[in-house]
Order: structure tokens, then sequence, then C-alpha cells
DNA sequence: CTGGGCACGGAACTGAGTGCTGTCGTGAGC
DNA sequence: GCTCACGACAGCACTCAGTTCCGTGCCCAG
């Protein structure tokens, strides 16, 4: 029922656009009762995106479960992974709406509120990760945003592709971006664990004394 | 007119609440006719954010006008402090619509597609700064994310000291964060990416001086 | 056979947003 | 001074999203 619905609502909005398709045209194709249609999609924006909820679970859900024993950085990339995986499943379908959310102001502002709830995830996360660190809720909220900021960036030029590119490289190009910047490294070797080495990232530009210094205060905190 | 009709609507608003108010009422409290609402606001979520268009202008307006002589990163921080100093004019009123906004989900939706376009004009601005350099659009797009949920954290944590705290100083220290992180070190000469990262690993209780050995031999390799 | 959940269908309602029409100034041109 | 054009406004009627309420068929335990 939710699948036929998304199908014949799909189908309306491709040959008529968005605001041209009612619900009544919806529940009219598909064969069932327009209140059926609001018992599996809150709303009319709902049903292009029927898959966000389940993956923003999913997301919640690898966050709350592994030990927090790696780098916070790499795990909300990681996390961030999951939704172009999502998208990536059916690549026809992600086009379709990318096309659809693009022309269609309505769609992307709800598009907006289901990114905005990623992201808040992933920074609820960083926070608790962060916690009695100086600014770490500053720096949690930066961090999430910029995930979000390279994931999408790397998933709309996937989009634009037509889903022809390899979306997978895609991203890791993109969040490497943002783990250089923000201080993110690769796991250390087995055997040796946080406690005893210090991980320094560095710009290769950067001058020493600045890697130095950097170097420095981390030994400091430890 | 206008701001007859938001007297009206705040006045509504905080003594029943948003969405036990309709348009009608603000209409008879105000004295005037239903369609004139809606010629002033295209719907009933922008009497909520009435200056919020004039501000978007204002910060097009300041990153198109000057000449781009100083660093960019500067340059769109200082286009999201135009908003904050929006939010300060009148602390009382922006205090009110957090408090509102922070409530009604609707109203949220909103706000984020409002954030999305100051976001957008940041990253556009960038995008041009950046032109030509490799992964430019992707560092234009995560550096605008960043001063954006900076901005956003500060205007945030003064809102919610009910407009007692400093503002400019708060969104000065948010900002500084993302400067240190994106702006502050001097972009390297070749552009930059996960292979222009060098990544030292050493252990807590070696001596200074041998990390910066095997700093120094590492970037000699490179 | 019966009674209670349960999924669905459908009618009626509320409220946002739009289109159209009429009305009242107001100012320019003669 | 009269008129005509124009713009701001009021009011009405309409569409459509979303909700509430109720009726119906269905399955399953007793």
């Amino acid at each position: 029922m939710r699948d036929a619905l998304v199908a014949a609502a799909f189908r309306l909005f491709l040959e008529r656009g968005y605001e041209q398709t009612t619900v009544d045209d919806i529940v009219a194709l598909a064969g069932v009762g327009r209140r059926s249609f609001f018992r599996y999609f809150p709303s009319k924006e709902d049903v292009v995106f029927p898959d966000h909820e389940r993956c923003l679970a999913d997301m919640t859900a690898f966050l709350a479960s592994g030990a927090d024993d790696d780098e916070p950085v790499r795990r909300v990339c990681d996390a961030a992974r999951l939704v172009l995986r999502m998208y990536a499943e059916n690549p026809a379908f992600s086009v379709q709406r990318y096309r659809l959310t693009k022309r269609v102001p309505g769609l992307r502002a709800y598009e907006l509120s289901v990114v905005w709830r990623y992201e808040r995830a992933l920074a609820e996360y960083l926070r608790g990760r962060f916690a009695g660190r100086r600014d770490g809720i500053l720096r949690a909220d930066v961090i999430a945003a910029a995930v979000v900021a390279a994931h999408n960036n790397a998933l709309r030029s996937w989009l634009r592709s037509d889903g022809r590119d390899d979306a997978e490289a895609a991203v890791d190009h993109a969040l490497g971006h943002v783990q250089a910047a923000f201080g993110a490294a690769p796991a250390p070797p087995a055997g040796e664990g946080p406690e005893d080495v210090v991980v320094v990232v560095a710009r290769r530009g950067a001058p020493l004394w600045r890697v130095v210094q950097e170097l420095e205060s981390v030994r400091g905190r430890g």
C-alpha cells in the first residue's frame, strides 16, 4: 500500500508536476481512499521522501551503538556515509527525486528539515564526545555542519551525473577535506591505544612552527 | 500596516500560540481585511520573520560590493555578523521570536529555509572567490556551512541568555574557530586535499625534538 | 454466533492561500 | 470642477491540504 502510493505519486509528479497533482489524484490512481494516504504519510511532502525516517533511525542507532573507541570525526563521517548508501541503493529513484526537489520550492524546504535532523543527530553525538572540552558544543555544531555540507556536495554532484559517477569515492574525497580540517586521522595501528600516542594532522604547506605549537598544546593536554 | 499586522500577530501568537491563531484572528485584531494580510506577507510564517528579506538583501549587497582584496573567509564572517546585528537591533523581539520558533515545528522549518538562503549567499560568494582552485566548490560549501553553524551557535546562546550576554563577543569567538580551521592557515600553493596532509603518530613520552625530526623528514619526502 | 480490535473508506469540517470583483481615495490631465 | 486612471483595500468564492468523526468489512478469540 505504501509502495503503491509512492509509485502512483511519482508517476503523477513526473508527468504533470508536484503542485499540479492533488492528493485526490494520487489516491484515485492508487485506488485507495483519501484517508489512507494520510495514514501512511503525515503530509503530501512525505511521500517524496519515503525512506528518510528509517535512515535517520539507522543513523542514530549507528551512533548510539558502537563503543566510543575511535575518533569522533571519523565516526560521524561514517554515519554520513549511511545516508549516501541509502541514496545509492535506488539511483534511478534518487535522481528523479533530486530533479523534483530542485524545481519545487516546497520540497526544497521539506528536504532542509530532513537534512537538519541528520545534522542534529551528528551534532548531538559530537556534543557527547566533546563534553567537558572547552567550546565542545561549538566545535560539535561546526563539525556536524561541515560534514553534512561535504556529504551533500558529493551527493549532489553524484545526482547531477545521473548516478553514473562513483558516489562512494566522491563522498570519501569530500569528507577527507573535513577530516583534514578538523583533525581526524587514520586509525592508530593495532596494539597502540589512544592513550599513549599523539596523532597530529598537518597541512603540508603549513609552517613548521605552527605544527609544533599544535603538537605541544596536545601534549600539554595529555 | 505591516507593523500593525506584525504587532497583532505576535500579541496573539504569544497569548494563545501560533497554530491556535488563524489569519482571520490577526486581521480582525489589526482591523484590516484578510486579503491585505497576504498582500504584505506571502504566508502566515512570513509575519514571524518580517525583516529577513531585507537582511538577506543587505548581505548579498555587502558581498557583491567590496573589492575582493581581503581574505575570503574573513569576508563571509563579516557578512554573517550583519545577521547578528539585525537580531541585536531588537533584542526583546528576537527573544520572543526565538521562543516561538523553538516550540513550533512549522516555524522551525521555515527558519531553516531562511538560514539556507543566507548560507547559499555565502557559498556563492566563496565559490566565486575560489573559482579555478581545485575543490573550490566543495571548500566554499563547507566553509559557508561552518560559518553559518558557528554564527547560529553564538546567536542561540545569546538568545537563550534573553539578550543579556554580549552578542558581538560571542559571535567573534565562534567565528574565530572557523577562521582558525579554514582561514588562518595560509592556503597551500597547489590546492589541497587528503593527499596534501601529513599525519604524524608519536608516543606521548617521546622527546619533542625527536618528533620534530621525524616531522621534517616526512615533509622532506613529500 | 458474537464481540472486539483493526485497517480502510468516505463525508464533513477547518484553515491557508488565491482569484476576482467592487469600492474608495488620490492625483494627473483637460 | 470634472473625469479618468491607478493603486490600496475589503469581501466573497474557490481550491486544496490536513483533521475529525463515523461507518464498514475483516479476522480472530471466546
